[in-house]
DNA sequence: TTCGGCCATGAGATAATCTAATCTCGCTTC
DNA sequence: GAAGCGAGATTAGATTATCTCATGGCCGAA
């Protein structure tokens, strides 16, 4: 249907009425009469051809056809009202509620932080880190950057980049490693992933090791560890690489363990406003051009 | 904003402005004169005391603030006017037009799709089978499920399914297998994707073995070939289990390969319909009633 | 029965929207 | 540098879409 044929406040009208289920209350939501909504929602019907409501002696109950019409329609006033809310300062700002797994965080996200804000000043992002075990809409957040295998319910996941892991330890230890074995001298640093070093260790052929010590529950606390000499860790190649480079950490074996991926989730329940599609391409763009 | 607040038709009217950027084009569009137009959108820029347009000599450009208006409007008036097209016959229908990797198609969704149409009438299920080489775009499809790990441009992924493979062959020739080096003695079918047995084999501490013959580009023609007698394939559990049940293959080993896994994906440029929200809570909904 | 809640309807009032005619502005062109 | 042109702005008045008011009909509850 064109443009000029979209019958705006008829639709309006019946988005409010499909909520109510009366027209009473709902012309007291749009602040006019009863008579006016009955002439309103029976227009869309004539225009449409389809019946919306069954009138019922005590009210109005939606037919298949207002079934389909009526969320769709709420969901668009919503996002158009929730849009125009960020005029209301006087120039356009929108705030992203994002919670971040600490170590994406601190390694990757928050050194490009300026970057956004100089693309997007209009966007307010508010970066909540957390230990990857997040809960959206219980958080009150409208996007979460995550670690795993994108696997969570009523969530559309995009992939961000390879969470593939590497063993690291601090210069001092590796020397005393001269192969994979030898790692069962030193302690090996716990994540709440319980088989992680299970898993590597069978990449190499060999029993899983006897693990013993603190669990972190970010690989960054991992990554400090291993630096001050405490043991040999499993950390993320693609954020703990500039670690490598500066010499703080130390790569002793070239084999990898894909444990998951980083992902940016949105419950599939909240559609995706201008300013996350923008911070969501952002990250594309951030990944490409690194690759 | 409240309901009765949204000036929808200056709404209107500036989105089309918006994409002319030139009054007089767009009053054509909507089949008004410049001069509503100009007022409509004077007006528009005063309920929100922000200034959408810069009047430049030879037109209209977008400020800041239009920018980040306009394409949510666009995307906004798009989606009510596809949905609005599905009721011209009378009643509502949508068309989704489904890309499905072929062995999900043929055994997994072709059976359900009668309790799909008997829940949701109304929608119009056209499914497009291919090898997992799934273009959205190119092909002109709203939706796919595919075979992978998630990592797709421009993509919003939900899995649908644990893709963990397994081992099967024919019940005769399993007669054959005491352990996993009994396999190297009989062709290994082949998939498109290349390491599949050399990573299965890794799994055992054995090396990758030679692998000759034709390469098979759907599980469903490995599962048959196995069937068949003709080797031994690597299949989705969750999709073949029911051959194991019915006797016609046979699982010789316990090891299950993690390839990828099952995803429902959809372009991020084409927000979600009701009828697709529909097909991706039905088809979670099956998920969950089996597991 | 009678009352109350609810939607429908038709005629007239109202307010939003549009048109027509005219201006202004600044670039182009000659 | 003057005329012409293409664009949006403006104003007053016309035109509709939209709303209100008053009323009617229907059905279930008291």
């Amino acid at each position: 249907m064109d443009r000029p044929q979209l019958p705006l406040n008829a639709l309006r009208a019946f988005e409010v009425a499909s909520r109510h289920l009366n027209l009473t209350r709902a012309a007291v939501e749009l602040c006019v009469t009863q008579a006016a909504l009955s002439h309103q929602i029976r227009g869309l019907e004539e225009r449409l051809g389809v019946t919306l409501f069954r009138r019922v002696p005590r009210g109005l109950v939606l037919t298949e056809e207002g079934i389909m019409l009526a969320p769709v329609l709420t969901r668009i006033f919503d996002e158009m009202s929730g849009t125009l809310d960020r005029f209301s300062t006087g120039h356009y700002h929108e705030t992203i509620n994002l919670g971040v797994v600490n170590s994406f965080a601190a390694e990757w996200l928050i050194p490009r932080i300026p970057d956004f804000q100089r693309l997007h000043p209009s966007i307010d992002l508010r970066v909540h880190t957390n230990n990857n075990r997040v809960d959206l809409a219980g958080e009150g957040l409208d996007l979460a950057i995550r670690f795993g295998d994108g696997s969570w319910h009523g969530v559309a996941a995009t992939r961000l980049m390879r969470g593939a892991m590497m063993v690291v330890c601090s210069p001092g230890l590796a020397d005393r490693l001269r192969n994979v074995e030898d790692l069962l001298s030193m302690p090996l640093l716990r994540s709440y992933r319980a088989n992680e070093w299970e898993r590597w260790f069978a990449i190499h052929g060999l029993p899983a090791p006897q693990l013993r010590g603190p669990v972190f529950d970010t690989s960054l606390a991992i990554a400090e560890m291993a630096a001050r000499s405490h043991g040999a860790g499993l950390v993320p190649v693609a954020l703990f690489s500039s670690w490598i480079e500066s010499g703080r950490l130390v790569r002793p074996f070239e084999a990898l363990l894909t444990a998951g991926d980083y992902w940016l989730t949105r419950l599939h329940a909240n559609p995706e406003s201008t300013g996350q599609g923008a911070f969501r391409e952002w990250l594309a763009s951030s990944f490409g051009t690194e690759a």
